[in-house]
RNA sequence: GGGCGUAUAGCUCAGCUGGUUAGAGCGCUUCCCUUACAAGGAAGAAGUCACAGGUUCGAGUCCUGUUACGCCCA
């Protein structure tokens, strides 16, 4: 039993966080189900993390946030489930396993696609332990049980299913485009996973023969001069356009050029996507090697000739040059150009580098068969969605951003030549006929049905981008493409939180595919969190070396402190600086609210000692007030902080939730309502137990409100204190309200707020604080009890009933304070006047005159200066006419008691000075 | 080139339907190991809310423009 009482001196998080995590999951509190079949389902998908990967602070925020809002939603009653679960990342975790094989002296080519598949399988499962287990640590109350992973069979079934439906619905098809290549990757990248970077290069100027002509003739009649940033691309020209309007070479359109060192007669076209201004004002037409001229290319029927390999070295059209790497081609070319009198000049030139998101190496535009998603269905879909209204964007300007993309989507190339993902599901005849289908077993089907016997069948070597099939994940992961139980229950499901950077990438592309293939949105909410930086708001990076590991930092001051910080640091939408600083206060006041439970929970545990036995519940009944002063702020400052608390929730501004949960407990019940408790347990007898009563309600509120902010550290110490007010029967026996755990806790409701008690309170708080002021200025040590004199005018009663509360927050010594309507003050005393009522401490050995007059003066011309700019405002008609009640209310009573105070000074300094 | 964001105390940041004398944490100054907590307590110093206009009875908050930094798209 005495147990129930013995708290530690400072929170050891490190020993609750994974015990409790253990036992809420092992109580089944993470599913969904322990709400009850009749509860309304509130449905999060995790953003799934690279299977491969390693806990940063982009999961820690996210991980947070989801909790958070999964927690909230869960004490609301509602059916909570967080579907967690892992992304197969196509090319990074390729790269991993290749690079162990590269380690191992082996590639991939060398092992066959069989073998290093099956190596993706064990890195793969080596891996999940580890980044599952970190988001874990962090608290992530996700229902375990039904975690995915992007390769399972049900999300690989959902994933040949969509490929399948669109296929039949002609939006999905091959096709021979100039895609992003990425040469060491081997394989071709979405335009989303292309970065541009600014970067010195150099533009050639060379001279483009005009067939039947001496370059001697000069530019416009010998040659037209031409400027690349790619020399090398000369070779796949198959054009040379000039603007229609442009005096210095429309004569010469419809003529022939020769392409440099090839000789391949090419047409001179016009076309007015021509800049005259920039370069030669004539342009060499790649449509083979460059994304612009492969449109133009497409406008003028012009041939499109490839001069490169996969792997970046040049191929047979590239003649004499055929072998070489690209860059060693341009040099080559450029220099055999420079003999044969074709170079104009070199410039330096400030380009943009189109370059891989992931491996950094420059993309080369190549024409290659793939294939392609069109997306303009699907775009409209998804505008429709968010125009409607019937999904959210939080902050609401992303909306904007959304909306631009969506508008201008370009066919979305979805095969990758990987090993590691979804094969496309297509299969080919001898013949290169295509079968799409679910399933080998119904291409085999289709073919016997074409070719009217068996035919073998060879599957497309490719497999889909990694987002094609995350795009399926709010409802793959829930069943689809079967109708479920979990799939009818909990889809659509409800906020999808991630980053802004995905928007594109994946948060556009869930949108318009469950539009698609589900007919509903998979959201109707799309929160968006910021970038985690470091404190001087640079990108984490291990080359800057500033990187804040999670898991150190959980290490060092838990998982509460990370948490509380990230959601408190961080406003939607807009990067955040993290620093240790704060993490460590977040520590500290994760140790504050644990001393104020002991403080709470030890009390309990002496009046269970007292000898009556009688329970608090029953002493308090029979206590027939309804509390002492500051019983009554303290709950009115709860309900206020409740129903703010519980209205930003709700608005999703979490962060000041947080904060203001933060503030009211260290700053309102910590500071001031604890301190004023103290004296009400002194005595025992029914003030005690109303005053444990208060606290244990009040502690119990607040940790629900900071529950999904810091679940270890409130659902700790619950435990403690429900535990000890049991003890104490302390509790109120109101059903279900002490549930099992705090995690499953109803949310707190607000109640009412004593205003009068909140003004009266607040009044004595004036009034301490002076005095403390007062005792500081005079240095009057902090454990000196010393007398007062207090004349309290028409706040007498008032004083009466709290000079106990006063005396013992001020450190007043009881037999010597005075305290009446109207007193005689000394001249020789430190005087000051608060909380409407004049004040003196007999200081008489130590009372400075001068600083005195100076002080009071001060606080005059401040008073003076307040009653002058209030009553400007009341006597402005404007003010008066068009404010709102309240507020001009509250500009009355402000310039009362600004005017009674300014009257009080002006006595007292009257008195000092005559 | 188009769009967006940020600019508030020495530092890191709140301040979201405009309404008292603009807040927090850290840091700083003075004092205190008072039996919940020194990972703490008390008192205090510290801001022309980037700049210039405008709307309004009233602007850190809304509008316009400028500057600086950052991001996205082309």
């Amino acid at each position: 039993m005495s147990n129930s009482f013995d708290m530690p001196k400072t929170y050891d998080f490190a020993a609750a966080e994974q015990r409790l995590y253990a036992w809420w999951e092992a109580q089944g509190w993470f599913k969904p189900e322990a709400a009850g079949s009749d509860a309304e389902p509130f449905v999060i998908s995790i953003p799934p993390p690279n299977v491969t990967g390693v806990l940063h602070q982009g999961h820690a925020l996210f991980v947070t946030l989801e909790d958070l809002m999964i927690r909230y939603q869960r004490m609301r009653g509602r059916a909570a489930l967080w579907v967690p679960g892992t992304d197969h990342a196509g090319i990074a975790t390729q790269l991993q396993v290749e690079r162990k094989l590269r380690d191992e002296g082996a590639n991939r080519e060398e092992i066959g696609r069989e073998r290093f598949v099956a190596a993706c399988w064990d890195w793969t499962d080596k891996h999940h332990g580890g980044i599952v287990s970190q988001l874990r640590r962090l608290g992530a109350s996700c229902d375990w049980e039904r975690e995915r992973f992007t390769l399972d069979e049900g999300l690989s079934r959902a994933v040949n299913e969509a490929f399948t439906r669109l296929y039949r619905m002609g939006l999905i098809y091959q096709s021979e485009y100039i895609v992003n290549w990425s040469p060491g990757l081997q394989t071709a990248v979405s335009d989303v996973e292309v970065e541009y970077t600014e970067e010195q290069g150099t533009l050639y100027y060379f001279k483009y023969p005009i067939a039947g002509h001496d370059l001697d003739e000069g530019p416009g009649q010998g040659y037209i001069p031409v400027a690349t940033t790619r020399p090398e691309t000369i070779l796949a020209d198959t054009a040379v356009a000039v603007h229609p309007d442009d005096e210095r070479y429309r004569h010469l359109i419809g003529k022939t050029c020769l392409v440099p060192m090839l000789n391949r007669a090419i047409p001179v076209i016009h076309d007015t996507y021509v800049a005259m201004d920039f370069g030669t004002g004539a342009l060499k037409i790649t449509p083979g090697h460059d994304p612009n001229d492969f449109e133009i290319g497409q406008r003028h029927g012009l041939p499109i000739v490839n001069v490169m390999n996969k792997d970046a070295t040049l191929n047979g059209e590239a003649g004499p040059y055929t072998g070489m790497e690209r860059f060693a081609a341009r040099g080559k070319l450029w220099a055999d150009m420079k003999a044969a009198g074709l170079v104009i000049k070199e410039e330096p030139y400030t380009m943009t580098v189109p370059r891989a998101q992931r491996g950094g190496e420059v993309i080369e535009p190549l024409i290659s068969k793939q294939w392609f998603v069109n997306t303009t269905p699907m775009a409209d879909l998804g505008l429709a969605a968010v125009r409607s209204g019937r999904i959210r964007i939080i902050p609401e300007r992303f909306t904007k951003v959304y909306y631009h993309w969506l508008e201008n989507l370009r066919p979305w190339c979805v095969s990758r030549q990987l090993w590691w993902g979804h094969r496309i599901p297509a299969w080919y005849g001898p013949d290169g006929q295509v079968f799409v289908a679910r399933s080998e077993a119904e291409a085999t089907a289709q073919a016997i049905k074409h070719y009217g016997r068996p035919t073998p069948l060879q599957q497309d070597p490719d497999v889909l981008d990694t987002w094609f099939s995350s795009g399926l994940w709010p409802f793959s992961t829930l069943g689809w493409p079967d109708d479920t139980p979990d799939l009818r229950r909990y889809y659509p499901t409800d906020v999808m939180e991630t980053g802004y950077d995905i928007l594109f990438f994946w948060v556009a592309r869930m949108v318009m595919q469950g539009l698609l293939y589900t007919n509903d949105i998979p959201f109707h909410t799309v929160y968006l969190h910021g970038l985690v930086r470091d404190e001087q708001g640079r990108k984490m990076s291990k080359t800057y070396n500033n990187v804040i590991d999670p898991i150190e930092v959980m290490d060092e001051f838990g998982a509460d402190a990370l948490r509380f910080t990230l959601l408190t640091s961080a406003t939607p939408g807009n990067d955040m600086n993290l620093s240790l600083e704060r993490i460590r206060a977040n520590r500290n006041f994760a140790n504050k609210i644990w001393n104020a439970a002991r403080f709470t929970v030890t009390n309990l545990g002496k009046l269970a000692e007292e000898s009556d036995r009688s329970s608090v519940t029953d002493r308090q009944s029979s206590e027939a007030d309804q509390g002492s002063l500051a019983d009554r702020w303290i709950a009115g400052r709860l309900n206020t902080t409740i129903a703010e608390a519980t209205r930003l929730f709700d608005t999703y501004q979490f962060g000041e939730a947080g904060r203001q949960a933060y503030e009211f407990l260290w700053g309102d019940f910590a500071d001031w309502y604890i301190e004023v408790a103290k004296g009400q347990l002194s005595g025992g007898g029914p003030a005690a137990a109303r005053t444990a009563g208060v606290l244990v309600r009040v502690l119990d509120q607040t940790l629900r409100l900071l529950h999904p902010f810091i679940p270890f550290v409130t659902e700790d110490i619950w435990q403690n204190l429900k535990a000890a007010a049991e003890a104490a029967s302390a509790i109120d026996s109101v059903p279900g309200d002490w549930p099992d755990a705090l995690i499953v806790a109803p949310w707190p409701q607000a109640g009412p707020v004593d205003t009068e008690a909140e003004v009266a309170f607040q009044r004595v708080q004036d009034i301490v604080r002076a005095i403390r002021n007062a005792r500081s200025e005079y240095n009057v040590p902090p454990g000196r009890r010393i007398g007062a004199l207090i004349s309290a005018g028409e706040h007498l009663a008032l004083l009466q009933a709290q000079l106990p509360v006063i005396a013992s927050l001020a450190s007043l010594d009881r037999a010597h304070v005075q305290l009446a309507e109207t007193l005689d003050i000394p001249v020789k005393s430190a005087s000051m006047v608060a909380g409407g009522v004049t004040m003196a401490l007999p200081l008489a050995d130590l009372v400075d005159m001068d600083a005195e007059l100076g002080r009071l003066r001060k606080d005059l011309a401040n008073a003076e200066k307040m009653v002058s700019s209030t009553a400007g405002r009341l006597a402005n008609p404007g003010f008066v006419n068009s404010a709102p009640a309240h507020v001009i209310e509250g500009a009355r009573q402000q310039l009362a008691e600004w005017q009674s105070k300014q009257a009080q000074i002006q006595e007292r300094l009257a008195a000092l000075e005559a």
